[in-house]
DNA sequence: CTCTACGAATTTTTT
DNA sequence: ATTCGTAGAG
């Protein structure tokens, strides 16, 4: 292959960055530099160029989606199979050390992976069992704390006791929970990473191993890196100093969850040989779009600098509208929406972005209504419904009785007849004998514990689960996935669930026999473990997609934490209002303003080439209308880049769904939105809604004294102010 | 065990 | 407003 291939794609810096030589590099890529390329094509550098073996190479990022992009690149630049590189995720790569080395780890062989909602349930069972109230203690906020010590490296033993009664507490359930975790076989997220580590720390020869393996280790997103997983680089590199780092200090967005933007800084001084390389010329949005956001980023303290910059030219200005309200902004959008897929734009091309999932429902409501179709990002994930995770926990303890989460979730689903206070005997037993919950049930069975009917149903459940891991031992996946969800019960009940919502149940039970069976075992088959077991690992790592309607050409509608990474031609920010945007949580801490300002920024550069902004004068928020003032951000862009819409002189606006279908239909224009009125009895008010047409027409007011009301027009002697 | 009613909370999300 | 979880009744 010619090297022409990797180089000639490239601007300058990026060509600097892809063929540098062997030395700790930190690329500062700017939204929509390049960066993935960057990474693709250094990549297939070293490999053409450098002859490294696909087997040195070690990729890291934060999301599935993101490591099978990179991997695909790579395949179809250099035209081979990645398969014996090491790209995934954090997780996804901690969890393949770990099963490879579990028993350094120690860990038991067949350890399982949960996700946080195990590990909230498991936290809010062990407060129960602990005899702990959950109301002065919520079970969120252990979690929490568990996760962030975790993070940060920190285990149970070695946290440093301040004598706080808060942080005792804290402890004292961090304890329990990792012995639990422990006697369970059971690892969370945090733990992965936390594992992966150790096992590296602790074990010179593992590590030296892995050092001289990975010739080369690069990383993505590298601001998002939490203190563990930077720790973890570090370990791994700091014999070759041979990392290669790629990130933006203007996206880092997951502060709020552990993510150490200081992480960038760090590097410049563990690293001191190191070479820095700025991305600034961007590929993806015009010129008044970067503009503005880079006004805006500059209001942050302690940037590492970086201004992005076009070849292109200015483009359109941005456009600004100022709505009357919630429904008055979803209306506009929408309307801008439709004249563009009427000159030809494909709704795909389109993305509404919000900084919480709450303000997405005005918009789909309005979807809806006007036939559009759309896709809202963000909603539960094919792995983490209820019926496929009560399938899945099943399947867990077929493998391993010892799976007290598991045990929990299913001991009574569908009803068995196992109530509460079997159950608390249950635990009690456990905790006392400190055993499983499987083991302490056997034993409260033979000693005849329980009442006639308790110890029947218990037996039947102990029965069922042998029943099904003995006559399901030599299945294929799938026929040990369909005949649990069959003799267990679960689809037999999610039949008789009525509505729409059973139905969609059991179609995702369906869909969990046809998901084992498309499992691809034998590409993770190098890790010694059962296929049953790689498949529960895969769904708790790899939690899936929504239904993929990605055939339809759709409207998408996402939070901006949720569009870091894409692009849009068409952009619509919307509610950005003082509260909202930045959020009311935010606005006192310094910090926290500068995250919220890069998630604007982060929201401007998903823009190519058309962006709005919009707020509302007006909300209704938690059932309470708010007014707000326009977010201090749009303050920060400059005015020479945008230009405000006015739409409601000459439109009056919203109109129902069916109006608005049914097209052009003459508005009054005697009550327009924001108009002054009054009335005979309800006294004056102002005219917040239009809706319907001749006879049917209505208005609704909101009067200073009266409150909201719906008035036909044509009874309603309204008088004009 | 299931159903209803009442109260509390309500940024952002991946693994 | 809406959702979600729990407590109490049936």
């Amino acid at each position: 292959m010619d090297v022409t291939e990797i180089i000639d794609p490239l601007n300058e810096m990026q060509r600097q960055a892809v063929t540098a030589p062997n030395q700790p590099m930190l690329v500062l890529a700017g939204a929509g530099s390049g960066k993935t390329r960057v990474l693709v094509h250094r990549i297939a550098w070293q490999i053409q160029v450098e002859g490294l073996s696909p087997q040195s190479i070690l990729a890291v990022t934060f999301t599935n989606k993101a490591a099978a992009e990179m991997r695909l690149r790579i395949e179809s630049l250099l035209d081979i199979s990645a398969r014996a590189m090491w790209i995934g995720t954090f997780h996804g790569l901690a969890h393949r050390l770990l099963r490879r080395h579990s028993k350094e780890a120690g860990l038991p062989e067949t350890f399982q992976v949960i996700d946080s909602d195990d590990q909230y349930r498991l936290i809010k069972r062990l407060l129960k069992s602990l005899n702990i109230d959950d109301g002065k203690w919520p079970p969120r906020q252990i979690q929490w704390f568990i996760n962030g010590q975790k993070d940060e490296g920190i285990r149970a033993a070695s946290v440093v006791e301040t004598g706080d009664l808060f942080q005792r507490q804290m402890l004292l359930v961090y304890r329990a929970y990792e012995e639990i975790c422990q006697r369970s076989g059971l690892v969370d997220f945090a733990e992965l990473l936390l594992k992966a580590h150790e096992l590296l720390r602790d074990n010179p020869d593992l590590l030296n191993f892995y050092q001289k393996r990975f010739k080369q280790v690069h990383v993505d997103e590298f601001q998002d890196t939490n203190t563990i997983q930077y720790a973890w680089l570090r370990l791994l590199t700091q014999n070759q100093q041979n990392l290669f780092v790629v990130g933006d200090d203007d996206q880092s967005i997951y502060g709020w969850r552990g993510a150490k933007i200081e992480n960038l800084f760090s590097f410049q001084s563990h690293y001191p040989d190191h070479q820095v390389i700025r991305l600034e010329q961007n590929y993806r949005s015009t010129g008044n779009i970067l503009k503005a956001a880079n006004s805006l980023i500059d209001n942050n303290q302690g940037r590492m600098g970086k201004e992005l910059w076009t070849a292109s030219g200015d483009g359109e200005p941005i456009s600004l509208y100022a709505a009357f309200n919630e429904q008055d902004e979803a209306y506009f959008v929408i309307e801008r929406i439709r004249k563009w897929v009427n000159e030809g734009g494909l709704r795909s091309d389109v993305a509404i972005l919000y900084r919480s999932n709450a303000q997405s429902r005005q918009f789909e409501e309005k979807l809806m209504s006007t036939g559009m179709p759309y896709r809202v990002y963000g909603g539960l994930r094919f792995f983490e419904r209820a019926e496929i995770k009560n399938a899945l926990a099943y399947l867990r303890l077929i493998s391993n009785r010892l799976d007290d989460a598991a045990f929990e979730r299913v001991i009574n689903m569908p009803t068995r007849g196992i109530g509460a206070k079997t159950m608390d005997d249950i635990r009690l037993k456990a905790q006392h004998t400190n055993k499983s919950l499987w083991q302490a049930a056997l034993d409260l069975l033979s000693e005849s514990a329980f009442t006639a009917r308790a110890s029947n149903a218990l037996q039947g459940f102990v029965k069922l689960i042998n029943d099904l891991a003995e006559s399901s031992q030599d299945l294929e996946l799938y026929e040990k996935v369909k005949s649990v969800i069959e003799k267990t019960g679960l689809i037999e009940t999610y039949k008789k669930e009525k509505g729409e919502k059973g139905e969609a149940r059991v179609e995702n039970l369906e869909e969990l026999v046809n998901a084992a069976r498309s499992f691809d075992y034998d590409q993770d088959n190098d890790e010694n473990l059962g296929e049953l077991e790689m498949f529960l690992s895969y769904a708790a790592l790899e939690a899936g997609e929504m239904q993929g309607n990605d055939s339809d050409d759709c409207v998408q509608l996402m939070t901006l934490h949720s569009a870091k990474g894409l692009e849009f031609p068409l952009v619509f920010l919307v509610g950005l209002e003082d509260g909202l945007f930045p959020s009311q949580q935010s606005v006192d801490d310094p910090g926290r303003l500068e995250e919220e300002r890069r998630l604007c920024y982060v929201g401007m550069t998903r823009a190519m080439s058309d962006l709005y902004l919009t707020y509302a004068e007006s909300r209704r928020l938690y059932g309470r209308e708010t007014i707000a003032r326009p977010s201090r951000f749009l303050r920060e862009i400059p005015a020479e880049t945008m230009q405000e819409v006015r739409v409601r002189a000459q439109v009056s606006r919203p109109v129902t769904a069916g109006a608005s279908i049914s097209g052009q239909i003459q508005q009054n224009n005697t009550f327009k939105l924001g108009q002054h009125v009054g009335h005979a009895k309800f006294g004056e008010g102002v005219v917040l809604q239009v809706e319907g047409e001749g006879a049917q027409e209505r208005v609704q007011i909101n009067f200073r004294d009266a409150g909201i009301k719906w008035l036909m027009l044509a009874y309603a002697k309204l008088e004009v102010l």
